[in-house]
DNA sequence: GCTACTGTCGAGAACGTTTACGTAATTTTT
DNA sequence: AAAAATTACGTAAACGTTCTCGACAGTAGC
């Protein structure tokens, strides 16, 4: 236990309370500008820092900012912690981690075991499908922002990319390519991020007057290996869909590889799109048709608008929708 | 500020000491087992979750693991970063998370602003090319533990994959196809994974008695953009390189995608390795040959390392170097 | 010369825990 | 039956801050 640099002496080396010392490094109100220059330099000349621990006792909050998310080893969320992290850097805030393996029973586990009084706000994006968890959290007050998976019914700031026009965007840009046959690759029931792509998907379609082929929908977990099974069942179909639609990349270069292992030409027999943006997106071959989320802003924004929750005393909360945008590539053209 | 239900209401409800409770809570020894009993109920009944600032404060030492890396939006990070949280989470140690965007200033800005008493231990991969802000911490009693990029001085415990043996796996692997005019794409200079794969580099090509050209060694950052401008550079000379060997899998992309810019057929007129594993090294066409990294495990190790560091009084620095594999995919066949 | 400020500072309680020490009650030893 | 040891618990200080009260100058107003 190395013996740190306390406020006491910085106190008893000026020969002044620990009082006046608390003041000067904080506040400029009631100190002489004199002496508060001397414990400045003084700090400095000891390397003096905070004690967290004993100003989060003290003052009854933190500087800690909890995430709260399902992976960490993919483009989005890892982009979004990025984004957060640039601006909690930025105003002094530090960010804890924790990473729910997008199971809902330990999502749960992470949220009871917190102390949440010793955080100024979470930012989360949930994978459950209740979210009693969440609002034990703000009912004591403490804050919470979410993003992408956020809780349709709880009153909190929730930030996300527009999901129901980026679907229809997906689907009406299959539409226009000349497929008529388009199948949806969907995630798990009950999200709303899934909702509302599904909707989108849909509304897409009758706009245009396509039939709507509920065998043609669904609904599995978000990774590759989902994406690829899902793909093996659409093609044992009789008549097989002509297009696509991954509710996310990975889903989507999943349904790519299946449809390589029946040698089937991606683009010209079936098309495909997916919706991130993920850098892997761009590499593949055919690369992928997607439609990009700003994750890095969404991450910025969840973070700014979480801290203004936690400075500001009535900032009521916002919805914030980020536009998301086609990118054509190869695996959506026709000839 | 919720009124938190703390050690003190639940000393009231049960008509004893907050010390009674404290042991209750904690220890074993001192206490009745009876009134164990009634304090842990009566703990469940409120909800009580200790404050973390008080317990810290008291005990000098909290359960925070500090992580410090260049990135967290790439496979290999983000990887690690699952592998020690999952260690983590079950020893019941939080993590917080800096990152510091491979900038030296920012790295030991980071490191100056924290109070590291408040941790009990950091995970770093550190881009630094002096490690004097990582001493001004273990100076103090608080253990840091290395991975991927360590500090080669310090003398404390370091996690790494086999960088010398993978890059002359891969070397050698080259060779072993026919290649002979083989060019490395460097990381930078100065860190000590990049000097150990091109070690292995260099070696491999003596072994095989092959002439080592210094204008096929090119150093510049860890990007993909990186690998693509260097890849071009060269393309220049009159004698071309018939095989490259990126430092990671994502220079190898990017010198996959000058290639084709070239149209010059990857595999067949210029071989290409990476080195990591990375998930999109299987997507691309053709798909990269490379020397995986267990990353997940690097992090999972470290973390066990870090935690026996913080629990043992005495537990001497241990090195741990994880083998690297050599994956063979389509950039590196001849035929 | 008296009151009323204003500016600067210190004393001390408080935040929620842990822990060294003391003490009373009970049990064991002799 | 007295002495010693053990068990179970309480008291109070401590951890490093913040913050509410004053206290005490000095200044200004009358």
């Amino acid at each position: 236990m190395a013996s740190m640099i306390t406020i006491k002496d910085i106190a008893r080396n000026l020969n002044i309370s620990v009082a006046t010392v608390s003041r000067a490094l904080r506040d400029t109100y009631d100190v002489n500008k004199e002496t508060r220059e001397k414990v400045l330099q003084m700090a400095k000349a000891l390397d003096y820092k905070p004690n967290v621990n004993a100003t989060g006792l003290a003052k009854g909050k933190t500087n800690n900012i909890g995430i709260i998310l399902p992976f960490v080893t993919n483009y989005y969320f890892s982009t979004v912690i990025t984004g957060i992290q640039e601006v909690a850097y930025s105003k002094g805030y530090n960010i804890m981690l924790f990473i729910t393996n997008d199971a809902e029973e330990r999502e749960i586990d992470i949220t009871h075991n917190l102390n949440i009084s010793s955080f100024a706000g979470f930012l989360v994006s949930s994978c459950a499908s209740s979210f009693k968890h969440f609002s034990e959290i703000t009912d004591k007050g403490i804050h919470v922002v979410f993003f992408d998976r956020v809780s349709p019914t709880m009153d909190t700031s929730k930030v996300m990319q527009d999901d129901y026009n980026g679907a229809f965007m997906a689907t009406e840009h299959l539409i226009q390519q000349g497929y008529t046959r388009i199948a949806h690759l969907a995630g798990p029931r009950g999200i709303a991020m899934t909702e509302k792509r599904l909707k989108g998907y849909q509304d897409a379609l009758e706009k245009h007057h396509l039939p709507l082929n509920e065998q043609f929908i669904i609904h599995s977990g978000f990774s590759q290996e989902c994406g690829e099974a899902d793909t093996q069942i659409l093609l044992t179909h009789k008549k097989r869909p002509d297009a696509i639609f991954g509710v996310n990349d990975r889903k989507a270069i999943g349904a790519m590889l299946a449809l390589k292992q029946h040698n089937i030409k991606i683009g010209k027999e079936i098309g495909v799109i997916g919706f991130t943006n993920d850098p892997a997106s761009a590499l593949i071959s055919p690369s992928l048709t997607t439609v990009a989320e700003p994750a890095f802003e969404i991450g910025k924004i969840s973070c700014e608008l979480l801290l203004k929750h936690i400075t500001k005393k009535r900032f009521p909360p916002e919805e914030v929708v980020l536009p998301s945008t086609l990118i054509v590539r190869e695996s959506t053209v026709r000839k």
